[in-house]
DNA sequence: CGGTGACTTGACCTCTGTCAAGAGAAGTGG
DNA sequence: CCACTTCTCTTGACAGAGGTCAAGTCACCG
């Protein structure tokens, strides 16, 4: 289903009729990807671009001394690696941290596209500033925000991101991931992410069981926070 | 001079005679910003983009409790806010941290070169994407680097990104930020920034003296920071 | 010559990492 | 069906990195 990429892109502005064909004309089908398996790999020069369909993804580097630090979580309706289009090597890997499915872009077509559709090539550029804006409050969080709080943020941001393309249930949301990968994105170790987790959770303001968290207080999450869901651009507008 | 941003862009790929003609149309004239000054305010909505053409500025947000996180560095040839000019409302502000000349370009120039001059756009789209990828590379250093290896990392970043627009004299660079903006930008107290500092220069890995920095041994410096500059994509390529 | 801003240094305390071990759930093979 | 492994989560104890508070130095400037 590409229904999902259109989605993702109406939440910022209107796409034509004519751009629905054009975007189904490139997208090759659908694959499954395992949990733990590279969608793409650190240091190759892809020629296709990813979309995902279904599933979590993370963009990760890995340091010298081996500890891996997430930059960036995906979400289905994600363009995961337009970066490699105009980037050509990549400088991070992607990864699956659940079961995902993909659909591809051939750079060739993105290319064409980028002569003959520049509105769709903005939103496509949009996209990637989006992920640009992330990062920011991301490194945000990390030099200026207590741990608590930096967790806090990113429950937010993903509750307002996976409402953006319907899959949240309510005040909840499915999160197949584990604390260990959750502390690859906070930048902690394991025993202080499970410790600020329970934080959260003893104060009542989230809760975290099944896989599926469940923002109880959303005021006080976002208060806690210091949320402001402006840096993600969800606003339809001429673009 | 606009000769800087072409002199950038030029770190990626072929500009044509043509293109710069069209860059050249475009570009407003020069302004100055005093140190301390913001180019573009937090929550505005910019009807124009700018490239910083001297001096350096900052991105930065503030949180609740008023401190300041700099989300990133800009060097002269950057386009400091061309997210303006998809994303609308400015997430975060645009500081000068020394007198800076800039060069503004209205978004309905933008726009039309969108649909005239495909290439060109795509240039800036990578523009755009670089300062995501060095963003990623903030994210690795700040959640799972020392902060000497933050530092040095930041210091051979500077260095890598400086001289590919011709602004370092031997293996040094003018660098006026205070220790204290340097804590804003690594996530630091100021006291712990000054000790980082010093446990570098200590170590004759740099010297830092008059607003200049002098990295004396690269190697070393490079090794501590795990310093790949692959993430700058500063390689002529068809783009 | 006093004021101002940037840089230093010391003392102390808290947050977070590391090491270690245990509990619980889920899957595997005999 | 039961022993066994494996994975994830949880908790405790301790150490080290980095924050905060306070004060002093130094250069520059009106």
């Amino acid at each position: 289903m590409i229904d999902i990429l259109i989605r993702s892109l109406e939440n910022h502005d209107i796409i034509s009729e004519a751009e629905r064909a054009q975007l189904r004309a490139v997208l090759d089908k659908e694959k499954e990807v395992e949990p733990d398996e590279d969608i793409v790999k650190q240091g190759s020069r892809p020629l296709v671009s990813t979309v995902l369909t279904a599933g979590f993804a993370a963009r990760y580097k890995l340091t010298a001394e081996g500890s891996r630090q997430i930059t960036a979580l995906h979400v289905p309706g994600d363009f995961v690696d337009l970066h490699a289009f105009m980037l050509k090597t990549m400088d991070h890997g992607i990864v699956a941290l659940s079961t995902c499915r993909i659909v591809t872009v051939d750079h060739t077509d993105l290319l064409t596209l980028s002569h003959t559709a520049p509105h769709l090539t903005r939103l496509f550029w949009l996209k990637t500033l989006v992920d640009g804006a992330v990062h920011r409050e991301w490194i945000v969080a990390m030099g200026r925000r207590s741990k608590r709080a930096h967790l806090a943020h990113l429950i937010c941001e993903l509750f307002v991101r996976l409402r953006a393309v319907g899959l949240t249930e309510g005040n909840g949301f499915h999160f197949p991931l584990s604390q260990g990968e959750m502390a690859d994105v906070l930048g902690l170790s394991l025993v202080h992410m499970n410790r600020t987790i329970q934080g959260l959770r003893r104060d009542g303001l989230i809760s975290w069981t099944n896989q599926t968290i469940e923002i109880l207080k959303w005021d006080e999450l976002a208060a806690i926070a210091d949320f402001d869901e402006t840096y993600l651009s969800l606003s339809v507008e001429p673009r």
